[in-house]
DNA sequence: ATAGGTGCAAAGCATTTGCAGCAGC
DNA sequence: GCTGCTGCAAATGCTTTGCACCTAT
């Protein structure tokens, strides 16, 4: 059902894809589609929003980028490698600390295990109010 | 610009609250407003879809349900309380097992509490490949 | 040349908002 | 009776899809 070992699907290479690769390569934090958009346009290097979506939903089955959806139903990428982290949202001002956890780590791969999954990942945010917004 | 002390906001007491509010004592998993729409009105006690959106809201805003996004943009609620535990779910046939992880809770706290800040709440779901998807 | 890629415009969905009528207090 | 609550309909915003053109191979 999985496609037989008949047509292997190639992958074309193109300016678009080449740009939105560039682009995730740079900045390693999370990025909705609309800001990828955005930014590529304003460097001059426009891409469709379609193409994006697109682009960004076939790395993301790739398992080239991870991909989370915010509190806005915003659906927001970030290229898979690199050093791994979390983040602590303020909900007021939307300020974002990377935090790394890598006692989360250990606990989500041996609860994993405990069960007998495998091939594991995990999405873990935070979300609380900042110092700044705090003093009102 | 929080309102000073002049109007503090009664809330009343309707059918349609008592209504949401009983099935989400009921069910103590997450449930869309969509969801909860749906049961209330096969349950003949019907309430509309802009009133559920509203008091859900109101009822995270006052701290009573939590929310979190799921992947595909909907937001789902549940009622603050309880026991409050994670989710592994399979990445193939979606089988999800429940998971209590007091030491994340934890890290989580003191994660946050290190960086000043408040009011915090988390989302942590682990996806994996169950032991029947994996024989294959 | 041909299959895959691109992008405009339109459709889909979940959620929010305007507004007129209804119901606690 | 006043004010908040309700819910229909319309609007909004992100994402997906239809379809015709373009381009890497």
């Amino acid at each position: 059902m999985t496609d037989p070992p008949s047509t292997p699907p190639p992958v074309r290479q193109t300016r678009q894809r080449a740009a939105i690769a560039a682009a995730l390569a740079e900045c390693d934090e999370f990025m909705s589609a609309q800001q990828l958009h955005e930014l590529l346009r304003q460097r001059g290097n426009p891409v469709g929003l379609t193409t994006v979506y697109r682009s960004l939903q076939a790395l993301g089955e790739a398992g080239e980028v991870d991909l989370l959806v915010n509190d806005d139903g915003e659906t927001m990428y970030r290229r898979c490698s690199a050093h791994h982290h979390h983040h602590l949202v303020c909900r007021d001002c939307g300020r974002t600390i990377e935090i790394a956890g890598p006692a989360v780590e250990n606990w989500a791969d041996a609860m994993a295990a405990e069960h007998g999954f495998t091939d594991i990942s995990h999405t873990l945010e935070l979300f609380g109010r900042c110092p700044a917004c705090s003093v009102s």
